[in-house]
Parts: C-alpha cells; structure tokens; sequence
DNA sequence: CCTTAACGGTGATTTACGTCACAGGAATCC
DNA sequence: GGATTCCTGTGACGTAAATCACCGTTAAGG
C-alpha cells in the first residue's frame, strides 16, 4: 500500500530534531522524494508486533516515534531480549539486505508510529542511491556494534551483579550526566531486565535491593538514579 | 603501501572456487580493477595479530586462506570468541564502514594470506561503486545474523551442556551430512570451545566426555563424529 | 632427540543463582 | 470501584558449574 502523504514525510524529515543523526532524512532532495514514494505510514499500538523471528523478511520499518523490543527466544519460551530500539532506527535491515528471515521479533512496548518500505521497493531505491547504500551499511554496522555490546555484557560477567552492573552502565551511556549522577528513566520491568542480561527475574529485584543497600543506585517511582557510578564500574571490573 | 599484483588479484577472484559468495569477485570487471589497485596482499603467521579491539579502524582485511579467531575480552583476562573466519569472509568491515574502533580483536590461527584495503580507498571506491556498496550492507547483515546466532547459543540456554550442543550442531551446520552424521573438522582446542560458549575448560571436557559416553559424538584424533543428531537435537530443545 | 610448554582428563569443594512458592501493591479493565 | 491481572519483594532449597589442584599425554621447538 503505497502513502499518499509524500510531502508529508518529507516535511517530517526536514523538521525531524536529530536530521543529521537519521539514516535517510538527509539524503539530496530527489532521492528523498523517490523515498517517499515507497513508504507507507502506520500507527501501531502497545503490544502490537512488526515481525517475528523466523518470518521471511517483507521490508523495513522506520521507527518515527515509540519503542519497540527487539527479542529472540528458544523452544521452551526463554526470552532473550537484545535491544530496544528508539525513533529514527530502522528495523529489520539486516534479514531485508540479506533477503532471508528477520532474526528477532520486534514488539511495540510504547504506541508507535512507523514507515514501511517494502523488500523489493527498498533494494531498487538502494540501487539507484549510492549514497543511501552507504548510510545502509553504516546503520548495519552500528547495529552490530550494539549486538557486540550486549554479547560483551552476558557473555564476560563472572556473576549476575557484574551483568547487571554493566547493563546499568550502557543504558545510561546514552544519559545526560551530572557531577558522577545519572538519572535514567527505567520503562523497563524486572522481568525485561533479567531478560537482557540472562538471568531470572528474581535476582533482578534482589540485586537492585542489593545495590539501593549499597548506595549505588536510588529508585524514585520509575527513575532509577546511578548515586555511584564508580562503584558500579569497579563491580563490572572485578 | 600499494600493491604491484593487480592483475594476479583479478586472476585470483576470476579463479576463485566460490566465487558467487564471496564479497567483490564477481563485480563487473573495471570495478574489479580499481578494487585491486587499492589492495594490499600480504601473510601472516599463526598467532599474527591483524588488530585489535578499541583500535582506530584501518580498513579491513579480506581473508584468502587460513583461519582467524575474532574475539573480545574483559580486564580480568576472560575472553569471548565470536566467531572463527574462514577465506573469503572481510574482516574489521563494520567498524571500517562506521569509522569507529574495532569492535574485535583478529588473530590468526591458522597461517593466513589476506588483502588490506585502507578505510579511504575503500569509502572512495564505495561511493563509486554503488554495486558494492550493496555487497557491503549484505556481507554486514550476515555477520550481524551470525552475532545473533551465537547470542542465542549463549543466552538462550539454560545449562552448559544445552551450550555445547548448540555449539556443536551450529558448526556443524556447514558440513555435509549423511544419514544423521556429521564428522566435523574440530581444529579448536576445549578452551577455546569453553570461550566460544563462554564457560570453563574444565566443563567443557567434561562434557564432551559425557557426551562420548552417551553415545552423541565420537572423537577420532582431531575430527569428531556426531553420531546422533537428533539426541544432540533433544538437548537443546530440553 | 630431548626439553618445555600446551593441552586434556579427573577429583574435591564451594557458592551463586535458578526455581518454586507465596504475598502485598500497583495498574488496568469493565 | 471492585475485580482481575501484572509487577515487585522475600524465604527456602537444590544443583550445576566455576574454581583449585594435580597429573599424564601430546605437541612444539631448539
């Protein structure tokens, strides 16, 4: 279904905040349009899903506003959640280059708003664009820098409390900080958590009790404050 | 520094047994040229370092022959191994692409020749070549989907054994099958395993040796023999 | 060929953490 | 606004696997 709203994504793009960070808003203005032409618009719910691990891939979504899991999990039902995803990403990218099957599945965990661009419309605007290309390899590989953070997480820790440290430290990464403190906005559950760092759920609760104890980190209702981001780093290090 | 061996490169690519996977061989031929005059051959002994985790990207190395061990470590000295090369495959690409660190550390383990190309001729012939740079993104996305693989082998599982036979029939993927056994090339010693599947050595022999006793695989100087795929199979999936 | 280092095998010990079970709070829904 | 569902918090328990320690074997290297 191709989008009457043309213009209006392009006018999105032109006053989206981060232009320059975005993977095509700042393309010559030709290949924005022929951009346009291909992409359909579409709100999505909480809970709702883009695509499922194992389906062959359809097209990309390009996230405008929400938040979506990206997750995989095995026969038993054991989750493992590897990141989640923020406006201005493109999902689904790797499986639509490679033409095979998306690897995650990807669910909406706050309403979002979202382009579609479909396999084949997606490769020939590649193929006429050079430069899009080139800014499509350069997301791919900052998603793989971001898979690799997360392996390093699970898969260097010693113990539960070292992932969990290293988990709190990437996640505020992306916070303004202030005199050694941060204050991160923390929307995800218990359960999410133990999921991103491969563990259970209850020694997720236990181990933040065990930090607040220990003065590392503060909760207030749903902000979690880093009091001690040294010490934090010193558990990642031991 | 330049190499004089363009043309043996292109008879090298036109020779190339699998020519159809590999990233630029079979790029239209003026393409092929450019390539080669920006390449650099050279060899590399066992235990050769091509780089380094953290450092500034330099460019990136296509295998030719030999084995590379792509991995990471924490302070403490724990490692993590991502992913054994094989020829053909372009090495440090992600990080040369985005123009970050490596985000792995590449070590030769079996004697190697490869071609560098600096992180400049390569965005310039990137952006010339918009055909490649589509090569680029799908040789991206398969990494990506192989990081993935490997979460999975690591995060998804809910013991050690699970690991390892996730480990063993992921490997042996890529080998020919008859009637339910795989006999596969084992060149990596138990510790490396253990740092594959991120547990310890000791376990790791354990395992395999359990595993011999059960019947699952068989060990004949260096190959293994999986003698039973599907038991291999219910332990994954336990 | 002999020395030295790397690798594989195994026992004993300890502990972190997954699992089960239950209970109070907070959201959400109709 | 009451009911149901989801989330957090905590205790008890058992086990898988990391760690330490040691030894025989195999491979490497001069």
């Amino acid at each position: 279904m191709r989008t009457p709203y043309g213009l209006e994504i392009i006018e999105n793009c032109l006053a989206c905040p981060h232009r320059e960070d975005r993977l095509f808003c700042n393309l010559p203005e030709p290949s924005i349009r022929a951009l346009a032409a291909i992409t359909a618009s579409a709100a999505y719910p909480k809970g709702a899903t883009l695509f499922v691990e194992g389906q062959p891939a359809r097209g990309v979504f390009i996230l405008c506003s929400g938040r979506v899991k990206l997750s995989t999990s095995s026969a038993d039902g054991k989750t493992l959640i590897l990141r989640i995803s923020e406006p201005g990403e493109v999902l689904g990218l790797p499986a639509t280059v490679t033409g095979t099957s998306y690897e995650l599945t990807a669910d909406i965990i706050e309403p979002a708003q979202a382009n579609f661009i479909a396999r084949n419309d997606f490769l020939n605007f590649l193929k006429e664009n050079g430069e899009a290309a080139l800014r499509v390899a350069q997301q791919l590989g900052e998603t793989y820098h971001s898979a690799i953070a997360e392996m390093r997480t699970i898969g260097l820790s010693h113990s539960a409390s070292e992932k969990l440290a290293r988990f709190l430290l990437e996640w505020a990464a992306n916070c303004p900080e202030e005199k050694g403190q941060v204050r991160i906005k923390m929307t995800l559950t218990h359960e999410e958590i133990a999921q991103m760092i491969g563990s259970s759920r209850e020694t997720v609760t236990r181990l933040l009790a065990d930090f607040r104890r220990k003065q590392l980190v503060q909760v207030v209702g749903s902000t979690l404050i880093l009091r001690n981001k040294a010490d934090l780093e010193a558990i990642v290090n031991r």
